[in-house]
DNA sequence: ATGGTAGCACGGCTA
């Protein structure tokens, strides 16, 4: 089973881009992030005409997330616990079943963080989007230690919004204050990481020059000025299934392209 | 510190 996730930056302007990469790419299951439409609003005809099940967590103007899977999807939850106050639709899980195994998916789009804003004694300013961001990367922590407690096949998706290390972007230094890359940020994902999770696609990929995402200003994909922030996580259990994963870097050549390209990992479920 | 580009939706925020 082929597992997409695609931060395609507004539905509505991507419409084109979206299906020549499904119809090209033929994912059994895809996540998407920043599809900027509510679940009214969202164009269902794109996804179902090519004979997906599509289930949105949409939000008017701003991120949403979406998992569209050709096989039937199962236990649909949206939204990240932990914070009931929390408006902001980042988080989508469902269970897909292949042929010898359930896989649970968590599709996420993680806060950017920017602009990081910190008090005096160096503590991220109550209220600010670098505060929100770790807050949010404590209860997705905290959710995935509840997941990873039941010990079956377990992926989590989409665009994290962190770079891992130096190496996952072509300018390290550039970013190292950013709330992408400053160390708060690394720290938190590394925490993730301990529960037990590999990236799945440094499972297959070593070294420098792997990017997921390149500014639209300054040219920045024709100069491969990139970062790798969309992830494929996997538990144990779902690892072991792992045959393949991919950046499909040629999507971002293409006509009206998102900033981002997908990331696709092949399970043999 | 600024400006560079894009999306949503039509003003200003987000990235």
């Amino acid at each position: 089973m082929k597992i997409a996730s695609f931060n395609i930056n507004g539905i509505k302007a991507r419409a084109g881009a979206l299906t020549r990469w499904l119809d090209d790419a033929q994912p059994d299951l895809a996540v998407l992030q920043e599809i900027k439409s509510t679940d009214e609003t969202f164009p269902r005809e794109l996804i179902e005409d090519r004979g997906y099940n599509l289930e949105t967590h949409g939000q008017k103007g701003f991120n949403g997330v979406a998992i569209l899977s050709k096989a039937p999807l199962e236990d649909v939850t949206r939204g990240l616990p932990g914070d009931d106050a929390d408006q902001q639709a980042r988080w989508i899980e469902a269970t897909v079943t292949g042929e010898r195994h359930a896989l649970r998916i968590c599709g996420l789009y993680l806060p950017n963080g920017n602009p990081v804003e910190l008090d005096d004694d160096g503590t991220p300013r109550a209220g600010g989007k670098y505060a929100y961001k770790l807050a949010w990367m404590d209860r997705m922590e905290a959710r995935l230690r509840e997941l990873m407690a039941q010990e079956t096949p377990l992926l989590v998706t989409g665009d994290f919004n962190i770079i891992p290390q130096a190496e996952d972007a072509a300018r390290p230094e550039a970013w190292r204050e950013d709330a992408l890359f400053r160390l708060p940020s690394r720290a938190a994902f590394r925490r993730v990481l301990n529960l037990g999770f590999a990236d799945a696609f440094r499972l297959r990929h070593a070294g420098p020059g792997h990017y997921t995402f390149w500014d639209y200003q300054a040219r920045a994909f024709e100069r491969n000025d990139g970062i790798r922030i969309d992830h494929v996580l996997l538990n144990a259990y779902a690892a072991d299934l792992l045959q393949e994963c991919r950046i499909d870097t040629d999507v971002r050549a293409g006509e009206k392209p998102s900033d981002h390209v997908p990331i696709w990992a092949e399970l043999a479920l």
